[in-house]
DNA sequence: CATGTACGACTTTTT
DNA sequence: GTCGTACATG
């Protein structure tokens, strides 16, 4: 399978002796080398962790263009986000100047977008349709799922849609589904029914959820294979990156892709999915598919990624190369160390131990706190404690296992004055009034998506409630027209006269909108024209002027997000001159809003593990690092689970340059309730003498207390690191306890925690506490392990105390 | 049809 | 502590 090209990379036909690429691969060594030189059908890099990958990938993306091998259209790149994509363009435009223009580099799903828009009208499409986010096709979900009565079989709309799916993500579909499942079960029946009306309702509504935009891709490219011939010819390069994350659809789509043109116009081949490489002699080759992953970083299984792909790459693609990067060029030793050790724990991975030559570097510092506001404190003090030393801010990062727990990082920071940036988290385009506004915009832009219609109907009130919405539907549904045309015929709906004028009025805003947004007559309209039409909408709708007429302080925010995007499509015109309403909303649906304007900003990124994946940080802080957090509860009972919460331990750990932080607290305030946490399995995963406990579990049972450090730790000074006493020298000593083994408890954490376990408590009785004194018991609430003692001591006054670890004693 | 109150369920991770 | 739903009332 000679490459026409081949001659070129290895000196032949290149100018003189120096290679044309002779400059991009200075500074490499020989496995990262050959990444970006190997030329062949198919190539797998296996890089760890901090490996350089995303260097060679687009040194290999240069490479191939400095050549000439390939025009800058002929190139696919894929990469997890966009913003690794806006990352990876811009470094490939540094290294190669004007010529990455024409390059697709970008997600699976702004590929799929791009591609669909163009074919959208070959099966019953317009390439006006919207894209449903996870919320609006909850939204339709649970519709269905009321409208089946699914409760009745046990179906919840949160279920209902993540089995869909998971099965979109396996290419199945209703029909598909139910062949093989147990339709004598009246819940398998229902379901498959709420799944083929869910599917039908897309396609009415001109509409594709997430999942749809792979799958639908691919089943346009397997049942028009002229099409598919269109993509396989222009794309003749094609690279994925975080390989190990894709799921079935993905990597059936990147199967379509490598076919070589014409393969499946072939009556003997059509269909046939293991004939990639049976080229005709005179027929054009595959696209080259260079693929780049590292299945110890795999940790979106529950979105279906299947680590087989990356696994049994080599026998997908026979012939396949494979280049292994092993050398680390971003942490120091202690942090590989500690990664190799915990990721070593899990089985039937293939052994591979990262490494570097930038020596041992500081220890990983560990930090026990009573309380997740303890903890906080602490991560905040050493924040503090780290930019006094001259490490910025933007080069430190907080991690951790739920969104939920950021908010007691942010109350802590806000105290202590510490600059932060939560990513990701409740985002922008899932708050309620943005929604809303851009439903405007969709009703506007696709007439046929009545979810959308449904959604503003009432938005401001207009006093259109269920019983007109239905009114509307079935008149729509009688006259076989759309709901959006539905509206037009107010006077024919059976409504009283004063629904009829709200409905006149919401139809005649709407068209209004859509001749400044959508010009009749095929003139391109302005670049301004979004703007225009968003603020032309919640003016005339009302929207506005319900929110500036509100008393609700919160509206008042409120108001203030929609100027905010209003401002968001400002800025979208002068980045899109040409740009349509059509590109704003895919842009604002596929773009999140973590994606842009980073770093720079000076502050604290705050995030959950997941997103951190493929970032890098000075200064990393992982938090939470607790028993039913990390590894997170729900995963014990998921096969795998266990496993991938591993490696999503170690994707935290690896994120480190030079110091790593691991913290945990022993009480966390879960919804409402005060829960016992105990330490999570993986610390004791990590060579004790790797880790530098400034308050280790076993310090904080011994002491044990609800005492906070948040509440008191501003006299306090952090520690300097690495330096000083193995406890750190900051906290107060260890009253009367002998002093620790230190081989004792590093480490060694979850056998000492204090159990007061079955201690009987009752209103009246006196107790002791190691730091409060003698008080009082009032009452006693909760059960089990929550069982909360209110005190009221003889000289601090009212108490509440977690009968089960508060370090008391019966008098 | 809109508003207010009470109750319950729930929180894994994301394009 | 938060969200959304169910019900009762105006």
């Amino acid at each position: 399978m000679t490459d026409a090209s081949t001659p070129l990379i290895v000196g032949g036909s290149a100018p003189a002796d120096a290679r044309p690429d002779a400059d991009l691969l200075e500074g490499l060594n020989g496995p990262q080398r050959e990444a970006v030189t190997y030329r062949g059908q198919a190539l797998l890099i296996v890089a760890g962790a901090g490996s350089g990958k995303t260097s060679v990938l687009t040194r290999r993306i240069a490479s191939l263009l400095r050549t000439r091998e390939a025009y800058p259209s002929q190139i696919l790149a894929i990469t997890f986000t966009n913003k690794a994509a806006g990352e990876m363009r811009e470094r490939v435009h540094s290294l190669i100047g004007q010529r990455a223009d024409g390059m697709w580099i970008s997600t699976f799903h702004s590929a799929c977008v791009r591609i669909l828009r163009r074919e959208a009208q070959q099966f019953g499409f317009t390439k006006a349709f919207t894209i449903y986010d996870s919320g609006d096709s909850r939204a339709l979900i649970k519709r269905l799922v009321k409208e089946h009565e699914g409760d009745a079989f046990g179906l919840t709309p949160a279920g209902t849609q993540s089995r869909i799916s998971k099965l979109k993500n396996e290419l199945a579909d209703a029909e598909s589904y139910a062949r093989s499942a147990n339709m004598s079960d009246p819940a398998e029946r229902v379901f498959v029914e709420i799944f083929g009306s869910y599917q039908r309702e897309l396609q009415r509504a001109n509409a594709f959820d997430f999942d749809d935009l792979i799958a639908q891709t691919v089943y346009l490219f397997r049942a028009f294979p002229q099409v598919a011939d269109v993509y396989r010819k222009r794309f003749r390069h094609i690279l994925v990156d975080e390989y190990q994350d894709t799921n079935h659809a993905q990597y059936a789509l990147i199967h379509e892709l490598t076919r070589p043109p014409g393969s499946d116009a072939e009556p003997m081949s059509a269909g046939g999915g293991m004939m990639i490489f049976d080229a005709e002699p005179e027929a054009e080759s595959g696209a080259s598919l260079t693929v780049v992953g590292d299945s110890d970083q795999s940790i979106y299984a529950f979105r279906g990624a299947d680590i087989r792909n990356i696994s049994e790459f080599e026998r997908d693609y026979p012939g396949a190369k494979v280049v292994l990067l092993e050398q680390n060029y971003r942490s120091t030793q202690n942090i590989l160390s500690a990664a190799n050790a915990v990721i070593s724990n899990n089985f039937d991975r293939k052994d591979k131990k990262l490494w570097t030559d930038v020596g041992a570097g500081d220890p990983i510092i560990g930090f026990t706190g009573y309380s997740q506001h303890d903890e906080a404190q602490f991560v905040a003090d050493e924040i503090e404690s780290l930019h006094r030393k001259g490490v910025d801010y933007s080069q430190m990062a907080v991690f951790y296992r739920t969104n939920s727990q950021s908010r007691a990082l942010e109350e802590i920071f806000i105290r202590s004055a510490v600059p932060y940036k939560i990513m990701g988290g409740t985002k922008f385009y899932e708050r309620a009034e943005i929604k809303d506004a851009l439903a405007y915009l969709v009703a506007v832009a696709n007439p046929a998506d009545s979810m959308a219609l449904r959604r503003i109907l009432n938005r401001p009130r207009r006093g259109i409630g269920d019983v007109t919405e239905t009114a509307i539907a079935r008149y729509a549904a009688e006259h076989d027209i759309t709901f959006r045309d539905a509206l037009a015929n107010s006077a024919q709906l059976g409504v009283g006269p004063k629904l009829q004028k709200a409905i006149d009025q919401l139809d005649a805003v709407l068209s209004e909108a859509t001749a400044v947004m959508l010009p009749a007559s095929g003139e391109l309209a302005p670049s301004t024209s979004v703007t225009e039409g968003l603020t032309l909408l919640l003016n005339k709708s009302g929207y506005f002027d319900a929110l500036r007429a509100s008393k609700d302080p919160q509206d008042e925010a409120r108001l203030e997000n929609l100027d905010e995007l209003v401002a968001v499509t400002r800025e979208f015109a002068r980045n899109n001159p040409e740009g349509t309403i059509i590109d704003f909303l895919t842009e604002v649906t596929l773009v999140a809003d973590a994606d842009d304007l980073d770093d720079a900003s000076g502050s604290v990124s705050l995030m959950t593990l997941h997103t951190a994946k493929g970032l890098e940080y000075d200064a990393v802080f992982l938090t939470g690092v607790e028993e039913d957090l990390l590894p997170h509860r729900i995963s014990a009972n998921e096969p795998g689970g266990p496993q991938e919460e591993r490696r999503l331990f170690y994707v935290g750990i690896t994120r480190a340059r030079k110091r790593l932080h691991v913290s945990l607290a022993m009480t966390r305030a879960q919804f409402g309730e005060v829960t016992v946490a105990m330490p999570s399995r993986f610390l004791q995963e990590i060579p004790a003498d790797l880790i530098d406990w400034r308050q280790s579990p076993g310090d904080v049972n011994g002491r044990g207390g609800m005492q906070s450090r948040a509440l008191n730790a501003r006299g306090r000074r952090p520690g300097q690191t690495g330096g000083g006493n193995r406890y750190g020298d900051d906290l107060v000593p260890l009253p009367k306890r002998a002093p620790a083994d230190p081989s004792k408890f590093p480490n060694r954490i979850p056998a000492k925690v204090r159990d007061n376990g079955d201690m009987e408590l009752a209103a009246g009785d006196r107790i002791r506490h190691d730091d409060f004194g003698e008080g009082r018991v009032d009452a006693i609430t909760g059960e089990g392990a929550k069982r909360v003692a209110h005190v009221r001591f003889d000289t601090v006054g009212a108490k509440k105390l977690l009968v089960k670890i508060a370090p008391i004693s019966k008098l």
